[in-house]
RNA sequence: CGGGCUGUGGCGCAGUUUGGUAGCGCACUUGACUGGGGGUCAAGGGGUCGCGGGUUCAAGUCCCGCCAGCCCGACCA
C-alpha cells in the first residue's frame, strides 16, 4: 500500500494536518487563526449538531439567537469575566464610515448579553427554569491557533439557563455534562472521556464551578470535550437576573452555562485516527458505507447500484461510488482517508462467485459475503464496528494512565499520557509546579470516579497531563 | 513579548555557499493503454523567485531596509 500519510508516532501534529487537508475536512482561513470547513467535514459536523441538539432539547432546554455584537460595557459588569476575556477579545472600533461612540465586542461566548435579557424576561419563580440553548459562532483571538483544536473563530452551541436556586442549578449543569456530552461523546463519538471537575486555577472566567469532559489524544495529550460551568449568582447580580418567590421575595437567580464545539471534529480525528487517516465510527459517520464499482462493467454496475438502494432502504446512510474513470486504488484510498466505516466493493470477480467484498475501516479485515446477506451483515457490523472502536480507544486510554503518588510520577507519566495523583499532592504549590513542565491538572474526581462537590474534599484524584 | 527558522507555479521543495537562459515531485489538462490498493507512457498549461532599494555587463543568488508566516513558551472551547 502505498504511503499516504506521515506516520503518526513521527509527529502527531503533523499528521494532524495532513489527514484534515487529505480528507478535506478543512483548512487555513486567509485571516490567522481562521478555518475554512469543506462540505465533507461539515457533513461530521452536521451530525455532531443534529445529535447534540436532539439530548440538549431532551434536556427541556429551547433554542433561541442573541446578536453577535456585545456592548463593551456589559463585559465589564462582571469582574472575573471581563479580566479572563479581555486578551482574546476582537474589538470593533470602526463602522459606518466612523469611530464608534462606544466599541462593540465581537462575542467571546453570551453570558453576557444573555444575561442582559434573562434579566427583563424572569420576573416570577415561574418563569424559572429559563432554558436556553444557542447554536452560534464566537472569536477568541487565541496566541497559537490549530484547526478545530483552538481556531479564532468557532461554531459551537452555548447553553445558558436561570434556576430558582443553587441546587436547581447544580443539577441541571451536571445533567448536561452527563446526560449531552459525556453520553454523546461515548455512545455516538465512541470516544471515552473522564467527566470531572476542575480546579480553581482551570476555572471558566466568572464561574463557580466548572465541570468538563476530558479525553484522551492517540498521542496521549488531553483535549477538553465539552465543558459545564455553574456561575453561581454572579451573573444574576452583574445582569439583575433577580424573581419574586413564592413569599414574595425577590430573589437573585442562580445560572449555568455549557458549550460543545467543532473542536469535538479534532477530538473525533485524533482519537480514531491511524495512519491512514480518519476513521468514523458508524453512530456519526455521514456516509456509513460505500459501494465502490470496482471496473467499468455493465453488470457489476447494475448489481453496485442496486445493492446501495438496498442498503440505504435498510436504513443505512450507504453511498454509490462508480466513478470508474478514476482508478480502483485511488477510490479506495480517498474513502479510507475519510473515514467511512464499511466498504463494499463489488466487481465481475466477486459477482462470479455471487458474493461482494466487504472491509472494516477500524480494523481493516476483508470478507465475502454473499449477495443476498450483504444489506443485513453491514448492519451488524456497523454495530460491530461502534463497540468496536470505544473498546479499543478505552484500552488505548487506560494503558496510557498511570496510577502514581508524587509529584514528579505525576510529570513523568504524563509526557506519554495521563496520571492520576492524590489531590492531596499537588493542591496548593502542586499545580504551579507541574504548570512550569507543561503539564495542567485536567480535572478531579471523587475516588469512586464520580464529581466532586468542592476542591476541598477528602480523597480526591487528580487527573494530570499535557493537553492541546 | 522572548528563543529558533522559513518565504521560489495550486501544494511540498531544490537551487543561494562560489552571481551567468528558473528546476523537481505532487496536483491539473489532453490522448492512449490500463483497471481487485494513490497504474504506465506520451504531449501540454501554469512562476514579475515575499516587498522596496542598492552593487553589477548580469541578481532567486551579494548588500541595506521592510513585511509576512511557521515552530517552541505564556493564552485556550
Amino acid at each position: 500500500m502505498a504511503k499516504v500519510l506521515t506516520a503518526q508516532a513521527d509527529d502527531f501534529p503533523r499528521w494532524y494536518q495532513d489527514v484534515l487537508a487529505k480528507a478535506e475536512l478543512a483548512e487555513n482561513g486567509p485571516v490567522r487563526g481562521t478555518m475554512v470547513i469543506r462540505p465533507y467535514g461539515y457533513g461530521i459536523w452536521e451530525r455532531m449538531q443534529a445529535d447534540v441538539d436532539a439530548r440538549i432539547k431532551a434536556a427541556g432546554a429551547e433554542n433561541a439567537y442573541f446578536p453577535l455584537f456585545i456592548p463593551e460595557s456589559y463585559l465589564r459588569r462582571e469582574a472575573d469575566h471581563v479580566e479572563g476575556f479581555s486578551p482574546e477579545l476582537a474589538i470593533v472600533t470602526h463602522a459606518g464610515g466612523k469611530e464608534l461612540d462606544e466599541p462593540v465586542v465581537v462575542r467571546p461566548t453570551s453570558e453576557t448579553v444573555i444575561g442582559e435579557y434573562m434579566g427583563k424576561w424572569v420576573q416570577s419563580y415561574r418563569d424559572l427554569p429559563l432554558l436556553l440553548n444557542s447554536w452560534n459562532n464566537v472569536v477568541r483571538w487565541e496566541m497559537r491557533p490549530r484547526l478545530f483544536l483552538r481556531t479564532t473563530e468557532f461554531l459551537w452551541q452555548e447553553g445558558h439557563t436561570a434556576h430558582a436556586d443553587r441546587a436547581d442549578a447544580a443539577a441541571y449543569a451536571t445533567r448536561i455534562l452527563y446526560d449531552v456530552y459525556r453520553s454523546f461523546m461515548v455512545d455516538v463519538l465512541a470516544v471515552p472521556v473522564i467527566a470531572g471537575r476542575k480546579t480553581a486555577a482551570e476555572r471558566f472566567a466568572g464561574a463557580v464551578n466548572t465541570m468538563t469532559c476530558e479525553a484522551m489524544m492517540r498521542d496521549g495529550k488531553a483535549l477538553q470535550m465539552g465543558t459545564s460551568h455553574e456561575l453561581g449568582q454572579n451573573f444574576a447580580r452583574a445582569f439583575d437576573i433577580t424573581y419574586l418567590d413564592a413569599e414574595g421575595e425577590t430573589r437573585h437567580c442562580w445560572t449555568t452555562s455549557w458549550g460543545s464545539t467543532t473542536r469535538m471534529v479534532g477530538g473525533l480525528v485524533m482519537v480514531h485516527g491511524d495512519d491512514a487517516g480518519i476513521v468514523l465510527p458508524p453512530r456519526l459517520a455521514p456516509i456509513q458505507a460505500v459501494v465502490v464499482l470496482v471496473k467499468d462493467d455493465a453488470d457489476a454496475a447494475a448489481r453496485a447500484s442496486a445493492l446501495t438502494d438496498e442498503l440505504v432502504g435498510a436504513g443505512i446512510r450507504a453511498r454509490l461510488d462508480d466513478r470508474v474513470v478514476t482508478s480502483f486504488g485511488r477510490r479506495v484510498t480517498e474513502w479510507e482517508l475519510k473515514g467511512v466505516p464499511v466498504r463494499v466493493e463489488v466487481g465481475p470477480r466477486d459477482l462470479a462467485a455471487g458474493e461482494v467484498t466487504v472491509v472494516r475501516r477500524d480494523a481493516g479485515d476483508k470478507r465475502q459475503v454473499a449477495l443476498a446477506q450483504v444489506a443485513a451483515q453491514v448492519a451488524v457490523l456497523l454495530d460491530q464496528v461502534q463497540g468496536d472502536m470505544l473498546a479499543a480507544a478505552t484500552a488505548r486510554q487506560e494503558a496510557a494512565t498511570a496510577e502514581v503518588r508524587t509529584l514528579a510520577e505525576a510529570a513523568e507519566a504524563a509526557l506519554v499520557g495521563f496520571a492520576r495523583v492524590p489531590w492531596d499532592v499537588v493542591q496548593g504549590d502542586g499545580e504551579r509546579r507541574l504548570a512550569q513542565q507543561g503539564v495542567t491538572v485536567r480535572c478531579l474526581l471523587t475516588s469512586d470516579g464520580g464529581l466532586p462537590s468542592s476542591d476541598d474534599e477528602d480523597d480526591l484524584v487528580a487527573v494530570v497531563a499535557r493537553a492541546y
